[in-house]
DNA sequence: TTGAAAGCGCTAACAC
DNA sequence: GTGTTAGCGCTTTCAA
């Protein structure tokens, strides 16, 4: 061959490299390098004599080798929606806590919300052999889901279960009281007229808060309006990489109709709430929240930003609960499924809402402006 | 054993066990799992039987094994600093772009600005013979660095170079043109009193951003005053998970000292600006941009969302010059350094620093309120 | 105290 | 057309 083709120019020190150089077999090596040299009786002179070259020679073990010949890689799959909005990272965070201690590694991976990308990273994932997966699932993936399941690799769900996989582990929020909460804090607003902004994929997380949002109304005694809410088509929880919203079409069709105007607005998330601000404030020429209220779930770090009200979800710990059940699963033999639904309904109350402010005001129809960046 | 430690109850199918159920030899079977079957003359009848049965198995081939034999992982190391601001999901859009097409995997992990929590990734990573690594500096693991590079495994910075590493790699944005069109643009808008607010760890990115900014104000014929340059002190960049700055010293130094205040405010990022805002809107009480204007460098999703004007940082093709750098070293055998400047200088002008809207107004001397959440 | 050896699953040169 | 075989670097049992 001309053109050497080894990318791996680097350290060939391997143990057999080191025993052969001390003149001991590997396995000593091999005891002192995973400190077991105690209980293999290994003396202390020999003990030094390897760390010391191997040292000398920067040896790294070779965790290739050492997955193949142990049959575990001490490492699990996660793969993440997407990097944009900050929830990766305290999720991540919530994973690493129990990760860290038990030293077990994470492989990262995005699927950007692409049901192809995912399959891929899936695929590679099993070639890794790694020991669990968890993963931001999508409806699309359903077949892929049940194919990975199959195999016996478990599969934990973050962040949503999935319906059709009643078996199936998951850790998500349950954002039942939260639901409850953000509508109550609306009512002792003063707000009477609440709409709720959605989206018409009816995934579990969807459902349990347009369920909770309708029996809140009914248990203060507000009679649900269909017409209020909003569910907007398609995938609406995506946003362009421009950092524009690919939404409000709902929201639009509801302002634009004949249809009596709400005085609030319950979104199904805060990336959806900040577009109901933009769409509310710049195109129709609204008062936020003199004429309506705008609150969100999920309390992004731009939230904060933006003033926008928001319940707190317990990220860190949906994530860790993820990670230990990724690890009950892959320590165990059994095919068990553990649900974890993560409690949290603390409200952050900021301009969007702030009850002071609330004047009574009806919303005018007049329509401003359109969109800009 | 009484418990069964082996977490790993997904299919033994291997390569053997198909050879043998089929009455074939592995090599066979490898060939035809290579997509090499043609090419070493194995029949189509074979093959074909061969590729029946592994499906029907539901045969994954072990790419730990594969790794080790082959000596290349196809694989390098990607260490984000944080997933909170959508800096990293740019960057690894921009990295994925170059990786996907060639069949290369990053292996991502975020270092949270954690030295120690870097050196241990650092680490994994060699163990799992990565053929490169791409990681966001800090200047705390020079060290590290430097017994990496000896090792010969290919290093990358991305985002920042190292100084003190001139042989090595990295690919980051030059932001000294945007920075220029930056001060330029806030010129043009009648301002002449433009303070700078940056941070006192003079990495090269900071230093340049500093440079270009002093040469712009004298090419305009300003002249530079040191006490409007702010110098937030430790680690300004980090942000609480709780959502707050840990930042802004700085700048309540010299708005409470006696020096005449600043009409306009450089950033050296969107971060920092955001952060700018909270303290002159929130707790001085200031107008912006109508008393003092406020630029960030880079453009942040959320600065959308806060009219926050800022210099566009082309994040994706930073990315993938990383990407593109460190698929070079590991395919090419000769210690080569390869410097990336990413060019771009498009801004996005929105509220903070709005042309129309400044009155040339004064600040004022009253302090309102201290920050809040 | 230490060493020998089998084998994890796979690739690829070589033999038939 | 297909099979044999020598490892890749490591762990771990068993023997000495």
């Amino acid at each position: 061959m001309a053109t050497n083709q080894k990318p791996n120019r680097r350290s060939n020190v391997t143990i057999t490299s080191i025993a052969q150089e001390l003149g001991v077999s590997v396995a000593t090596v091999s005891y002192v390098m995973n400190g077991k040299a105690k209980q293999n009786g290994i003396s202390e002179r020999t003990t030094v004599r390897v760390r010391e070259l191997a040292k000398k020679r920067g040896y790294v073990p070779n965790d290739l080798a050492r997955s193949l010949r142990r049959q575990r890689t001490q490492s699990v799959g996660l793969i993440l929606s997407d990097l944009e909005q900050g929830w990766a990272h305290r999720a991540l965070k919530g994973v690493l806590s129990v990760f860290d201690p038990r030293d077990y590694v994470p492989y990262m991976s995005v699927h950007f919300w692409d049901p192809e990308r995912e399959r891929r990273e899936l695929q590679s994932m099993v070639k890794r052999r790694l020991e669990a997966i968890i993963t931001v699932p999508m409806r699309e993936n359903l077949e892929t889901y049940r194919d990975l399941i199959e195999t016996g690799i478990p599969l934990i769900f973050l962040q949503d279960e999935m319906e059709d996989l009643p078996e199936s582990s998951f850790a998500m929020w349950n954002a039942r009281e939260a639901t409850r909460a953000c509508v109550d804090h609306l009512i002792k607003n003063g707000r009477r007229r609440i709409a709720f902004v959605g989206a018409d994929h009816f995934t579990p997380w969807m459902k349990m808060r347009i369920e909770e949002y309708k029996a809140s109304l009914q248990d203060a005694g507000i009679e649900v309006r269909e017409e209020w809410i909003c569910l907007e088509p398609r995938q609406p929880l995506r946003i362009k990489s421009t950092g524009e919203y690919e939404f409000g079409s709902s929201i639009r069709k509801l302002f634009d109709s004949d249809a009596e105007l709400p005085d609030a607005m319950l979104a199904m998330n805060d990336a959806v709430a900040m577009t109901c601000l933009d769409v509310l404030q710049d195109e129709y020429g609204y008062r936020v929240p003199e004429e309506i209220a705008v609150m969100g779930m999920g309390d992004l770090p731009q939230s904060r930003l933006v003033g926008l009200s928001s319940a707190v979800e317990p990220v860190e710990e949906v994530g860790a609960k993820a990670a230990e059940i990724a690890l009950k699963l892959a320590l165990s033999n059994f095919e068990e499924a553990f649900h974890a639904l993560v409690e949290g309904n603390n409200l952050k109350i900021r301009r969007s809402t702030e009850p002071s402010e609330y004047v009574g005001a009806t919303p005018r129809r007049t329509r401003r402006r359109s969109s800009q960046i």
